[in-house]
DNA sequence: CAAAATCTTCAGATCAATTTCAGATGGGGC
DNA sequence: GCCCCATCTGAAATTGATCTGAAGATTTTG
């Protein structure tokens, strides 16, 4: 049973999740409750809990004030809940080293998914496969991409944009699914940059960029052989 | 079974959404209808719907409006429908909190993969039966093309057109169909680009391309066997 | 704070894909 | 069999998606 600590002012949403996440699977969860800021340290620091949900907007001491707290003597996953889905406010979580964030309202399924994702992750359980192509290799878990025996460093981007290749081998993934899983979600990237990033992808990867293809007006896909 | 709103004040779009959406795969939509914006907010509020789609120019209340009013309480996704392509317009909805966005005429098609990849990407779920035809088979889930062992590579139109063959396997359908699916509903194009490309994918099949075969004055259809 | 790396924007080049065109073909009705 | 018109075919013209190089903006790093 996985033990998660709620801070949380509204006894509306504390109830909806507390039924959720206990009700859903049967010894699943255990949600521990603070009503604020300061109670929410104080409970954090008694025990060692697999992962912290935090509401941002919180009286007397706001959910970013306890993650920068907890965050210099312990990596535990922390989950911020916001009302405000304001870009500023998610990088800043991020900054503090949040682990994700859930936008109010949220679909409760989502934020369960989520907290099993982190803590399952968190905990080491979920290894992500390495995905090959021919001589190349990329590992999700250490972001490593490795080519003909030779480490390759990509950036950001490159790596991302190589991933969701691999990860969809031999399928045609279009521009807009890239853009989609590489800039995020509702991005307002201009559709070009992705060209140039894929060129300097390929550039990077020396022969092994060969295998990317281009699909025109599809998309783009990488190939084994 | 998904269940998408539609909020679109011209029939003719409506219709055709709908026979596409209901006839494509039987049982994978329900598509409801609100001929305006208000009637919109109101159905939308009703029921969860899996994906709302929003026509921009509506009377009384736009796409716009509807859009920012169910963001206030739901994070369904929304993808607008838009005459206009401005620049200006796409950004103002994705800071709406959109999800997507295509521009008419689009073909039916496109708008099928958009809505169901939203869907997908929701809920994580959704996949294309692979299509067949003797030894050909197409998988629409990774675009690629099969004949007798041999991975095909096609064009854009090319596969588009064997797409929907495919999805009508026996029936004949009519070269305005074709161009509607796979150029848009309210293309411009000339009717004997079909040819030409009925032509190279003919082609590009290879033994399969006798399968495509000409009904004179009625279209074409592809056979099994 | 400056330098470096990365990301984005832009405009012109390139080339495959698409469209256009004109003459050939051939199926179906008479 | 003959004619007509829809379709086919080959080749040329056009388009437009992608590529490329370079420069500007932004972020990260030292």
């Amino acid at each position: 049973m996985y033990r998660i600590l709620l801070v949380e002012d509204d006894p509306d949403i504390r109830e909806l999740i507390i039924q959720y996440f206990t009700k859903k699977e049967k010894d699943a969860f255990r949600v521990d409750i603070a009503v604020n800021g300061p109670r929410g340290l104080e409970k954090a620091a008694e025990h060692p809990y697999d992962l912290l949900l935090l509401d941002v907007m919180l009286p007397e001491l706001d959910g970013f004030a306890i993650c920068r707290e907890i965050r210099r003597r312990s990596d535990v996953p922390i989950l911020f809940i916001t009302a405000r889905a304001d870009e500023s406010d998610i990088l800043h979580g991020y900054a503090l080293g949040c682990d994700d964030y859930v936008v109010k309202p949220f679909p409760l399924p989502v934020l369960y998914q989520k907290v099993g994702a982190l803590i399952k992750r968190a905990k080491g359980l979920v290894r992500f496969p390495t995905l090959h192509a021919g001589s190349l290799s990329l590992n999700p878990n250490n972001g490593t991409v490795i080519s003909d025996g030779q480490e390759i460093t990509l950036t950001a981007k490159e790596y991302g944009i190589l991933r969701v290749l691999l990860e969809n081998k031999g399928s045609i993934i279009s521009r807009e699914q890239l853009l989609n899983q590489v800039w995020g979600y509702n991005h307002t990237t201009d559709e070009r940059v992705l060209d140039t990033h894929i060129r300097n992808l390929r550039k990077a990867l020396g022969p092994d960029g060969k295998r990317i293809k281009t699909a025109i007006g599809r998309g783009y896909t990488i190939e084994d052989c």
